[in-house]
DNA sequence: CCCTGATTCGC
DNA sequence: GCGAATCAGG
């Protein structure tokens, strides 16, 4: 495969809206998320703020033999001021609500953690990842196991996701998706 | 172990 | 230009 133009514009898109490169690789087809992340280098897009691997130090195995004299340290100590855009998720609502067992089994409470009004589109994906959730106990939770709760507690009606869980969060993709809001889509809470 | 992006380098 | 291999981090 090669990069036509509308691949590549697929690609952009796709990085644009913070798909990770083997999401993209996958929806391409036919090229490996090495081969994507190659290109968004090559096409200039890169540095997304994520894994700030802001190390200019990669060493190959062919180890470049070149002393080159390393540039003095800067010493300008530029005075980050990094604030914005580091509001970005909305840690609230997650699952783990100890309610006090005295609700009646199998009554009235859905109120899944954040049945409220997370995007209807995340909690939609949410209900059918339920379906294939694991439904692992406490016990089979593992590092990597999404840790969403899934049913009442006070019920025998209760597991977790169990699904793998999305590199480093503690939850599945989506429900890291419904865990973590965008930010937006919250607003206008207001009662 | 899973995943992520970053970098290098032979092609 | 391309992308596998490799590295590095979560």
């Amino acid at each position: 495969m090669s990069w036509t133009d509308e691949r590549v514009e697929t690609l952009k898109k796709m990085w644009g809206e913070g798909q990770s490169a083997s999401q993209i690789a996958k929806e391409l087809g036919g090229v490996t998320r090495n081969a994507v992340i190659g290109k968004v280098h090559r096409l200039g897009l890169s540095n997304r703020t994520t894994t700030s691997t802001a190390k200019s130090d990669a060493k190959p195995k062919t180890a470049k033999a070149e002393p080159k004299a390393k540039a003095a340290p800067k010493a300008d100590a530029a005075p980050k001021a990094v604030m914005p855009i580091a509001e970005p998720t909305t840690p609230p609502p997650p699952p783990s609500r100890a309610r006090r067992a005295i609700i009646p089994a199998g009554q009235p409470l859905p109120p899944q953690p954040s049945a409220n009004e997370i995007s209807p589109e995340a909690l939609a994906k949410v209900s059918e990842v339920e379906k294939k959730s694991k439904k692992i106990g406490l016990m089979e939770l593992t590092e990597r196991t999404c840790k969403w709760p899934v049913g009442d507690p006070a019920t025998e009606d209760f597991w977790f996701c169990g699904l793998p869980v999305k590199a480093g969060k503690p939850y599945c993709e989506a429900h890291v998706g419904v865990a973590f809001q965008p930010m937006s889509a919250r607003r206008d809470r207001r009662r």
